[in-house]
DNA sequence: TGAAATGTTGGGGCG
DNA sequence: ACGCCCCAACATTTC
């Protein structure tokens, strides 16, 4: 249940600016982000906010100027339009964001106006956290020892009594932006809701059920999981609500274990903060010269979810159907990709920026790292995931594959992870794409020719 | 936040 | 009663 009465305030610049006549906006920014503007899925959900009467309160918006050329971008210019005297942010993180904004606030401080950007969507900054030695973290667990060894987390704000916006601000219409899908509206089949209310009302859902968690999140045919990363990403939640909810409940190992995962969530910024290419360069050096293969057509099936594998296909399915994937099977899926196939983990990272509604390039990138073997704490390269057991582990019953792979839904229990066991496989299903003993072998010579000389 | 290969142990069938 | 073999069950090592 929600709880009745106020809601924690999840907007630190917001608050911090509730004093003064309101311009709230909110920017698209195409451009600075070069190869990483808004994925699909993403400019989906951004497109989907709840569009109310009083969409003032919630945002105007513009498309973005790029900020460098034009002197300070739409920021800038709609300070100058209403004449304001301060403008204040929540800061993003991203490498691009970070050269955007410091360029954006020059500009700004230097027409007179106060700038102030807070921390807004982290619990910690990326700065913040370091070893004995001064140095950023690049291994999860000492970094989480510190995290909880920090102070105790800064409680959310209340919302401000009352706000008043300015008036006459013109803003885009939300639908001149264009960011749904045309044809085909891939995106039909997406049920998700965003939204504030939406958010807290997932938060005080999983609540209920948290105790369970750490063994409930690892089965994608139970509904154990938190749903709140395309909440959080989108800042309608933010962690700092979500920390003082959780520890506002009994504290048992389900709770402990979510707030980990709130933990993997800074690390990873703070990874892409320290490590601006960790989307495009192995932290492990030795995986410049892996030697990938380029399969156009593997990578296809595996992105349509027709590999001949149940469990991989239930999962590309349901990320394609409905813009999220359980995240036992992201490991599955990113696993098979890059060692039975071997094809590079750039491509499944971009498949996944491209599908996902909750796709977040620090997280995204930390993780396909961390499968493929050449991130900082990363899982060894030869610890290859075999998805007939994992599905048989994980999906016992076979309802998560049953759910999105319909031609296997006829399968008894035995065979569902494995059709070409059974007696009559179904006509409608690929043959495996990759046996998985030999794409296994190959993964393993591949990463001895990489491998230091002993 | 693996899996497979290899090693060890111990119970039980059997000559 | 005894040794031998088989093989599950578990542990350890290797990739």
């Amino acid at each position: 249940m929600v709880p009745s009465g106020p809601a924690p305030f999840r907007q630190p610049a917001l608050h911090a600016a509730a004093g003064q006549p309101l311009v709230c906006l909110y920017v698209l920014d195409d451009e600075t982000p070069g190869d990483w503007a808004m994925g699909g899925a993403s400019r989906w959900l951004a497109a989907s906010q709840p569009d109310r009467a009083g969409r003032k309160a919630e945002s105007q918006g513009r498309h973005a100027d790029p900020a460098p050329r034009q002197g300070g971008g739409n920021r800038a210019a709609i300070a100058e339009e209403t004449g304001a005297e301060s403008v204040t942010w929540n800061r993003c993180y991203e490498p691009f964001a970070v050269a955007r904004d410091t360029a954006i606030k020059k500009v700004l401080t230097g027409s007179g106006i106060t700038v102030e950007s807070f921390k807004g969507t982290m619990l910690h900054e990326p700065w913040e956290i370091r070893t004995k030695g001064g140095h950023p973290f690049r291994v999860f667990t000492p970094f989480w020892n510190a995290m909880r060894q920090m102070a105790e987390i800064e409680k959310p704000h209340q919302a401000p009594h009352r706000m008043h916006f300015h008036d006459d601000v013109q803003s885009d219409r939300l639908a001149d932006w264009h960011l749904l899908p045309a044809k085909p509206d891939w995106a039909k089949g997406f049920d998700w809701t965003p939204g504030e209310e939406q958010a807290r009302t997932a938060l005080y859902d999983f609540l209920d059920h948290i105790a369970g968690y750490k063994q409930a999140r690892d089965r994608p045919d139970q509904d154990g999981t938190s749903w709140l990363s395309p909440h959080l990403h989108w800042g309608e939640i933010s962690p700092r609500q979500i920390w003082h909810a959780v520890r506002a409940r009994p504290q048992n190992e389900g709770a402990e274990t979510f707030l980990k995962e709130l933990g993997w969530r800074e690390f990873c910024a703070q990874l892409l903060y320290h490590n601006p290419d960790l989307p495009t360069r192995p932290l492990d050096e030795r995986f410049r010269k892996f030697p990938w293969r380029r399969s156009e057509k593997d990578l296809c099936a595996w992105q349509r979810g027709m590999t001949g594998i149940p469990i991989v296909d239930a999962g590309m399915r349901q990320l394609w159907q409905t813009g999220w994937m359980h995240n036992r099977v992201r490991m599955i899926v990113a696993s098979l990709l890059i060692k039975h196939l071997g094809i590079h983990w750039r491509r499944g990272q971009e498949w996944f920026w491209d599908t996902l509604v909750d796709a977040d390039l620090g997280s995204n990138a930390a993780n396909w790292q961390w499968v493929a073997g050449c991130g900082a704490d990363a899982a060894p390269f030869f610890r290859i995931f075999n998805p007939v057991l994992q599905g048989e582990k994980f999906d016992p019953k076979g309802d998560y594959v049953r759910r999105f792979v319909p031609e296997l839904a006829g399968l008894s229990d035995r065979h569902i992870h494995k059709p070409w066991t059974a007696p009559t496989p179904p006509a409608d299903y690929p043959a495996p794409i990759v046996d998985l003993g030999e794409g296994r072998a190959r993964a393993l010579d591949a990463f001895q020719a990489i491998k230091r000389p002993a």
